[in-house]
DNA sequence: GCGCCTTGTGCAACAAGTTGCATAAAGAAT
DNA sequence: ATTCTTTATGCAACTTGTTGCACAAGGCGC
């Protein structure tokens, strides 16, 4: 769905080969649509097909192992342009850490509070790496039009971990609290505390 | 990964058939983790195969068309309770709202701000449903360990929503700012702005 | 020259999720 | 009685994303 139009994006940003993409994803725009080398290469061989795309002429072409260096052609400019303004709903939240909280009201809170604390450092360190590039990249003003929508996607990722690390803190509390008298009766049922 | 989880929790709270599970899931337990009822019957087969449900004796069970009820076995919770506290790191965001603005910054923001709009009002919408839902199901105190944990994890929807709100009337404030002066240039090019 | 590491491209098989449709039973409508 | 709708289960085909591996070229050590 997204992936092609990602691509479109990054390759118009610097034209590049499948390595370089997977590199840049895993920096830039990977924070918030991640794709393997594999799916990339998939993807750039359907956008060549497609005329989205064309690989750029150099020394030699055609053999494997060899670097192949794609750019935009004005085709996939346009549906990039196009796919911007569709009308597309966003998706609903698919987290396993809640689903697991949930799962714990019936089968009991055992070993979660680790857990938590281990998203929660996480979180942390990622919140902490946006703002170092925040700090780098957005430094001082004078900001372009692509620097300040750059750094409205940027404040996105620094505010939703920040969302997580709050929502965290408040649920490590409610599991210590539920800890200490309902751990012995969540291991037969939970239904004892009512 | 997850749903045979989510599918156990739910049939923990109440034995079901697929269908019920299925229209539950559009309206609880799907709201952070989703499900058609095709995954839902592929996934019930499996776990009933792997011996973690079994189907309730009802009346004649061999049809098709017939309703078959669901319960879960000593081995499947135990799976739960094992996955509860597993080692398993949040998955990156994955937000296609994010990767247009940040495509707008190479292809230019027409039509973007119609589409950020109607996402604010989609998710106005989502935080007045999950704010009736605490209402209804968590107005007053006298909570037990089930309801704590039910509402911790309401409490995470609603303040994703209200974090999505938030950003969302930044970004269209934002795109209404660049938007009179950069409309032209952005139709040939963003680089102009610089 | 020969092994070895890095860079680079890619196939194949699988897992998860989506879409469209077929099938069956039971009850309501006429 | 027969048609229509609702409830219910399920197959098949497809798309997306993941994992493991194969293969090719070039540079480096010796």
């Amino acid at each position: 769905m997204s992936l092609p139009y990602a691509i479109l994006t990054a390759l118009l940003e610097k034209p590049s080969s499948g390595l370089e993409l997977t590199r840049r994803f895993d920096k830039s725009i990977g924070y918030f649509w991640s794709a393997t080398h594999q799916q990339i290469y998939r993807e750039l061989g359907k956008l060549e097909e497609s005329g989205a795309i064309r690989a750029l002429p150099g020394p030699r072409q055609p053999t494997r192992g060899q670097k192949k260096e794609y750019e935009v052609l004005p085709a996939g400019r346009d549906e990039l342009a196009a796919w911007v303004a569709r009308i597309e709903d966003p998706k609903p939240i698919r987290d396993a850490l809640l689903l697991r909280l949930r799962a714990a009201g019936v089968v009991g809170t055992e070993g979660l509070e680790a857990e938590v604390r281990r998203h929660l450092a996480l979180h942390r360190a990622q919140l902490a790496e946006y703002r170092a590039i925040e700090e780098r990249d957005f430094g001082e003003g004078g900001k372009s039009e692509v620097d300040r929508l750059r750094h409205l996607v940027l404040r996105a990722g620094i505010d939703l971990e920040r969302f997580w690390i709050g929502w965290l803190e408040t649920a490590r509390a409610e599991l210590a609290d539920l800890g200490a008298g309902a751990a012995a009766d969540a291991r037969t049922g939970p239904a004892a505390t009512a």
